[in-house]
DNA sequence: CTACCAATTTGGAACGTTCCAAGTGGATCA
DNA sequence: TGATCCACTTGGAACGTTCCAAATTGGTAG
């Protein structure tokens, strides 16, 4: 078992100094093009295999992205980053992945990792709580970051945050069942005090005071479970709602189990509107209207604007909302 | 702006040489604790961070490993990579993670620039085509790969393989279906050709063989909107099937989602069993039976195999077959 | 024929670690 | 007292790139 070639052993068979083959690899259009292809005919003679660990300690630039999800196995976020790994794969970037499960010590521990492997730059759906270490090392690295999905560090903090228009989505949807005909609209899920939350509800009320309907929220971790409870609670105790926004697409999917369960008809007796469209709400049964974030060109937006920041060094602005479409399926339609 | 400090810089503080800070750093017992502890402090002093891309270069062991996974959006993989990476992460690895959706060039795109990141071992889950170059280049570059959950590569080739027991899965879940008297079960999804499919559609056979059951299988590339169709053509065109062996979970929750469409009352008029239970199989109506993998554990598994492989060099045996087991709930159990 | 210029090419010094061989200083032993 | 040993500590040479300043080439103008 003998080492890898190196830049000097590529110069050696082609003839030339490891300078001229460094200035091939960067694609410099200093070399001529003789010179040039006959250094590419040797690297691929002795299978040279580019050394990036060496490259970034001269040069500081490892190609490397760092990507830290709060909750990966939520179908929103796995299409999310995988969207983001793609789309800087095709500019030949390679991606460090870390869930954190929303845990502040494994966030901090992943991101001081990422940190150490000098990854170029961050994109980071935080977990609540611990954002203070977790950007603190960020920043004092000087490495730029990009916080999506969820605002948990103050913009002013330096950090700029992308994001669907949650708030604005809700009003789609929340109106689109006013339109449908509901008499009562509740909400169901989310966790108190988080952005996230905040801004579904904060859509959810404006849309009902303007009607002057009253709320109901049924605050609760987002999940499939959730909402099948969710459908007991409201047909127990609270009879008269005939329309639900849900927090996100996993409660809206449980909700449709739990009045398939129940004898309910959903989208006759009881509409309900997801939010995030993943894949799934188009094979539901019935099929579940949603609020479409476009999570994966939004993805797309995230590499391209990280990028930029780090290859032109445009800064993003401090927050940025992206468009989101509601779709309106069986759930949610009067049937013809 | 002012760079990192270095080892050196530590030193400087701390009054000791650099090769005292880089024995404290890897926690050399030959250091006295005195000087271990003054060393430390300087580090937190000067806010030093370990750059790994300057150890790589010197000792090639950057505590990269790649991880490389053919379907990233099915939760089944997503669940498999979560808990890959959270358990390397536990053992202070960083994990470089990749989806290739079932793309041969991108997999070797991306094996190829993890190679060039130095990686120091690798996960795949590859897609099927391509195996040549993938794993040629991999071999080439002498780093410790593990081929899991599909099998591509001829194991004699030298890369070692370890998967749940799909057939035994099958037959588990084929001769509970004829315990609870299904006179005619079909077999849906899965491409032909490949070993995953393969594997399950022989168990299938076999268990049928045995009572001289008739087989029927339906292929087709697995998703919840294969299941959904499925259910249609199985009603129209083989009225007598009564129960159903699905390729995986999705397409399970396809058929519940058009039996629920089409008015079959899944469990009773038509008992059906998916494959690899994911979360959602406990909260869709009715539950979905299903052959469980283990997934989670069988991830974490798969973590510390690589890295007694990497460093204790215990290399793993060609092919290794983890244990699954029979999930029984309503969509295939007669209702008391 | 010389000087100069543009187009290429090149040697050598970084980059921040690890590792090795060698060094230090105090205690123990003969 | 000097030799030996032990427990640490240390200088300097790698590792494989990039980048800079300088060198070389060949052509062209004076």
């Amino acid at each position: 078992m003998k080492r890898r070639p190196t830049i000097i052993d590529v110069a050696r068979t082609a003839g030339v100094s490891k300078s001229t083959v460094s200035l091939v690899l960067q694609n410099s259009p200093l070399v001529k093009s003789d010179t040039r292809a006959e250094v590419r005919r040797a690297m691929a003679e002795i299978g040279y295999v580019y050394n990036r660990a060496a490259a970034n300690l001269r040069s500081s630039n490892a190609g490397l992205i760092g990507l830290v999800i709060n909750d990966l196995r939520n179908p929103f976020f796995t299409e999310f980053a995988t969207s983001v790994q793609m789309a800087l794969s095709t500019r030949g970037y390679v991606t460090v992945l870390a869930n954190t499960d929303d845990d502040p010590d494994m966030q901090a521990q992943v991101v001081s990792a990422m940190i150490e492997h000098g990854v170029s730059a961050m994109v980071i759906s935080p977990s609540y709580d611990g954002e203070a270490e977790t950007f603190g090392a960020i920043q004092r690295a000087g490495i730029p970051c990009l916080q999506v999905l969820r605002n948990v560090a103050p913009a002013a903090a330096g950090i700029p945050f992308a994001a669907p228009d949650y708030r604005h989505g809700t009003v789609l949807a929340v109106e689109h069942l006013l339109e449908e005909g509901a008499r009562r609209i509740a909400f169901v899920g989310g966790i108190e005090g988080r952005s996230v939350t905040f801004e579904r509800v904060s859509g959810y009320l404006s849309v009902l005071e303007a009607v002057g309907m009253e709320p109901l929220v049924l605050s609760g971790r987002a999940s499939r479970k959730l909402g099948k409870d969710a459908v007991g609670i409201l047909t127990a105790q609270h009879p008269t709602v005939d329309a639900v926004m849900c927090f996100n697409d996993l409660i809206g999917l449980g909700m449709l189990a739990g009045c398939a369960q129940t004898g309910i008809q959903a989208g006759e007796t009881l509409k309900i509107v997801g939010f995030d469209d993943i894949d799934e709400c188009g094979d539901s049964f019935p099929a579940l209207s949603s609020v479409r974030c476009n999570i994966a060109a939004f993805g797309e937006d995230i590499a391209a604007t990280i990028l930029n920041w780090l290859e032109k060094n445009e800064v993003p602005v401090a927050e940025t909302r992206s468009q989101v479409d509601l779709i309106v399926r069986e759930s949610s339609r009067r049937i013809l």
